[in-house]
RNA sequence: AGCGGGGUAGGGUAGCCUGGAGUGCCCGCCGGGCUCAUAACCCGGAGAACGGUGGUUCAAAUCCAUCUCCCGCUACCA
């Protein structure tokens, strides 16, 4: 292998259904997997982030149809939703997958079947499931409210059809033993238990397609069988193969694949740590690296609901706050793993006591102070042993920033970049430069010449979180967010500029 | 029912995997200080026997067992 190259790392969000529009969880899914994706380009990594939204579903076929639209128009109307969110969000994907176009995504579709197929895991038989007449859809047993159809209220009805089945069950020991090896690595390993032990009580075929009828013609044809739909696994799943280029370049594919990781979740964890790495091995594909799963967001304590009428659009919040800042509060106020809570007043406090007060505060001191008594330059000062032991914690806490990051455990990682900020506070406290500066300069722009550096160590730490505040911080002091492994050294001379406030008081 | 996750000061959290003084953070409360800074910042204080019980250990919030409360998942639900 050449070894010039930089090592990629391909990362991937799941595809929405695009039947409702996006919700604060969205953008969670979206900044959880652009903060790696930024943390891993900083690393040196060859980042490709794809994003996606799922378009096939039979729902909005039906919903198209009240409306009396074309179901593309439809699509193609919330699809854009979605990308305006990742596009506000400031997610710095590489590629926006629609499943509903037919070019590549439905390529692949082709391309997937036929390596499946041509492993002999794709046979027909008669799928039997409860069926909603008034939705149109089928229904799981765990779906229903009470054995009735949660909208109509009606009892479903058993209906039987024939469709393609996937044999699932020939992969369940490969799986378990790959996940358990950590060949798939999920995180948090708590998933991964609830995996395996799913798998143990042994694992069932799944049906892949739909009758055309049933789907309202709406959907991607099964390969060589028009009669039929593919259902949501070969379509929506095999986006991450899309993303990657298997069918508009060959090369480029097989130089991103596998995928290293998938941000998901806690709901369809069965279908990427199960189903998939089962439909790659059949394709003869390598299996997924690892897959990060989230949990959900609650809103003011209470669950999501549209019935509840608390379902909290993400792009109300970036309008009315900002955008680092709702990405800060869903990374630092959200844990990575588990469920979470959405609240206004949590949001604004975090706002004007962390970002404004702490991070802002200190950032916007220093360089003011900066600018204004020392002319706007600071060169390295001679160090004393108090000194060199707050460099040494500071150093301490880029250190377990880093490791944090790379146990994908993003709001710790957030806490203690915050706590290097609060050191930086205490620093220019307690050492009063302002009076210093009158008794003894040298002095004086030695604090200032630590606290600068802080500043910078600062900038690249919040990059993969808040990255145009980190930007616009490095700025004043005439740097980018070139490489994590700046952050674990000291800069030896500042060239700042005037600093603008870096965030506002939320009101 | 089975499986999994949670129960840490008034509220919210981190710590738990890889035991070692209740250690930390945000809000709130009380008392001081500072004035470089976005009424921001700093210091001190009150406040928790880390859900209950039992065990392992020199040592447990952290490991084991059991009980209890909350929440998920249990197959074609994104």
């Amino acid at each position: 292998m050449p070894g010039v190259s930089l090592p990629k790392f391909y990362i991937a969000t799941s595809i929405p259904y695009v039947n409702a529009p996006p919700h604060i969880g969205h953008a969670l899914e979206f900044v959880q997997a652009d903060v790696i994706a930024r943390y891993r380009r900083l690393k040196g990594d060859n980042v490709f982030l794809a994003t996606g939204t799922d378009e096939n579903s039979l729902k909005n076929a039906l919903s198209a149809e009240k409306l009396g639209m074309k179901t593309e128009d439809l699509c193609q109307r919330n699809s854009a939703l979605f990308r305006d969110l990742v596009d506000s969000i400031n997610m710095s994907y590489d590629t926006f997958v629609r499943t509903s176009l037919k070019g590549d995504h439905w390529k692949m579709t082709q391309i997937l079947w036929d390596a499946c197929n041509a492993s002999g895991d794709i046979y027909k038989k008669k799928y039997s499931g409860l069926y909603c007449v008034g939705c149109e859809l089928f229904y799981a047993e765990g779906e229903l409210d009470g054995g009735l159809c949660p909208e109509h209220r009606t009892k479903p009805e058993r209906v039987e059809e024939e469709n393609y089945f996937f044999r699932l069950s020939k992969y369940q020991d490969r799986l378990i033993a790959a996940i358990e090896k950590d060949e798939i690595r999920i995180i948090p390993s708590s998933r991964k238990a609830e995996v395996v032990n799913f798998m143990r009580s042994g694992l069932e075929d799944f049906s892949v397609s739909r009758s055309v009828n049933r789907a309202h013609g709406w959907g991607i044809p099964v390969p060589g069988d028009p009669s039929q739909i593919l259902y949501v696994w070969f379509d929506a799943l095999g986006y991450y193969l899309t993303a990657a280029g298997i069918a508009s370049d060959r090369k480029a594919f097989n130089e991103m694949w596998p995928i290293d990781m998938h941000v998901i979740g806690k709901g369809i964890v069965r279908f990427h740590a199960i189903y998939w790495p089962a439909m790659l091995m059949s394709g003869g594909f390598e299996v997924p690296r690892s897959i990060l799963v989230h949990g959900y967001i609650t809103v003011e304590g209470e669950k999501m609901s549209k019935s509840i009428g608390n379902v909290v659009d993400p792009m109300d919040v970036i309008r009315k706050y900002g955008t680092d800042p709702v990405r800060y509060y869903l990374m630092k106020e959200i844990s990575t793993f588990q469920d979470g809570d959405f609240s206004d007043r949590t949001l604004k406090d975090v706002i004007n006591n962390e970002l404004v007060g702490n991070l802002g505060n200190f950032v916007n001191r220093t360089l003011t102070f900066i600018s204004s008594k020392l002319g706007g330059k600071v060169e390295k000062q001679k160090l004393g042993d108090e000194d060199m032991e707050l460099v040494g914690q500071i150093t301490g806490l880029v250190g377990e920033v880093e490791r944090m990051l790379e146990a994908e455990q993003l709001n710790v990682a957030l806490l203690k970049i915050l706590e290097i900020s609060n050191l930086g506070n205490r620093y220019f406290q307690n050492s009063a430069p302002w009076k210093l500066i009158k008794e003894d300069e040298a002095k004086a722009k030695k604090v200032l010449f630590i606290c600068a550096n802080i500043c910078r160590i600062l900038g690249i730490l919040t990059y993969p979180y808040m990255p145009s505040s980190a930007e616009r911080l490095l700025g004043y002091i005439h740097e980018t967010p070139s490489s994590f492994e700046e952050a674990k050294k000291l800069s030896n001379e500042f060239k700042v500029e005037k600093p603008e406030i870096l965030f506002s008081r939320a009101e």
